[in-house]
DNA sequence: GGATAATGATAGTATTACTATTATATTTGT
DNA sequence: ACAAATATAATAGTAATACTATCATTATCC
């Protein structure tokens, strides 16, 4: 992909000052992410991210709330930088086939390059988004969150996708499960590659999660 | 399902002391799943534990070393209880596809009556089990612990569908991925449907995650 | 009835997840 | 260039968490 001037807008809601208008918040963003895969995200603290930056742990509360809504604003930040992937990637092709399988492509395959468009490492983002952003939903605060629509841009992935599959085949009663058990069952496959083996059948040289989504999408609505 | 004289056998590896060897073993497992379920696990502790029923934090430290483990003996209770329906209920039916039917019938659908074999709240067990036993797995500590066996039930139950799956159709490529994102995948919508219903696709009366995931399936192997 | 084991009561520690205060830089407007 | 505003650093402090340790008190078991 080609180096672009653009930039991910993420609900103001999510910080107390935007990171990206500082040099000190862009340092805060990029270093929890590599913190982050290092720790964990239990092992995490502000502590040692401000220890890392040279910072305090005073000044990254003035960014951000708490850890929990530091992570949100990564997952937000990733799930914006995939939908205008999604959006620029299937744009001008006429096939819903062949958009449906740009759109697959982009949700089930690893990301391996960092693109630097940014000072987010995104293959690291990533690897976060598999290991760690269940943490962000399964909380007492979802519905509280979801009000506020901090997962807006998900469910537009989501819809996106599932109007394709509404134009492939209008009668099929699914797409939104289809798509969003998709999109989440490819990270925990990804995971599952990493920590349980055995439970990943990979047999051809072919990237097993895409080709195993790919297969399963195509043959549920044919 | 008919009441039973049944041992669910877990790990000595995953508790200090057998709760079941005793009555108040027996308390701190029931109750943490009441009061898991009421806070959360970030909110659960030992020491609200204690005091709901009536005893000390040292003492639930004597059985379970920390509250971690006790979500894992809770996740290996409820898989081993899976199986167990599993095996009885598929037993002695000669057709795959009626063995099929049957297994996705239990890992898809909800749990709506504790039968109250033990003194184990199943419904709210559950309940757990889709909100929180992502956590169990998502941690650095996951190859340590599934080094020691803590996730071989969880496997063998994929392994034994998979084996059905590859009776109906040898040829199929995916067998142990359909099935592991068949049954993440079904508690992740049950999730969702309860916080998220916008991405739930239910317009017939039938349980749409149960019907989903058949239609999906069978569809994938034929 | 004495030994053994289980539980209760209490105390203590390091760490976490913050909040508050004040001092020192840095930026900005004029 | 200089005052005013703002951002950051340094430090301290608090309540809660996740434990560990000790010792007294009850059960139980042979």
């Amino acid at each position: 992909m080609e180096r672009l001037f653009l930039n991910i807008a993420i609900s103001p809601e999510l910080y107390l000052k935007d990171p990206e208008s500082s040099e000190l918040g862009k340092k805060i963003v990029s270093q929890s992410i590599y913190l982050i895969n290092e720790l964990g995200f239990e092992g995490f603290t502000f502590k040692k991210l401000s220890k890392k930056i040279g910072s305090t742990e005073s000044t990254i509360y003035r960014y951000f709330e708490n850890k929990h809504t530091l992570l949100l604003y990564l997952t937000c930040w990733y799930w914006s930088w995939v939908e205008y992937k999604l959006v620029f990637e299937t744009h001008n092709i006429s096939s819903p086939e062949e958009r449906l399988k740009i759109a697959l492509n982009i949700i089930t395959m690893p990301i391996t390059e960092d693109n630097s468009f940014f000072h987010i490492n995104e293959v690291l983002l990533h690897q976060i988004i598999i290991s760690e952003s269940t943490k962000v939903i399964y909380t007492k605060e979802v519905d509280k969150e979801n009000e506020k629509g901090f997962y807006t841009v998900y469910k537009q992935i989501v819809n996106r996708i599932s109007d394709i599959i509404i134009e492939i085949n209008p009668d099929y009663n699914y797409p939104h499960m289809l798509i969003s058990s998709t999109i989440d069952g490819a990270l925990h496959q990804r995971y599952f590659s990493q920590h349980f083996p055995s439970l990943i059948d990979d047999k051809n040289g072919k990237d097993c999660v895409f080709s195993f989504y790919t297969d399963l999408v195509f043959n549920a609505i044919k």
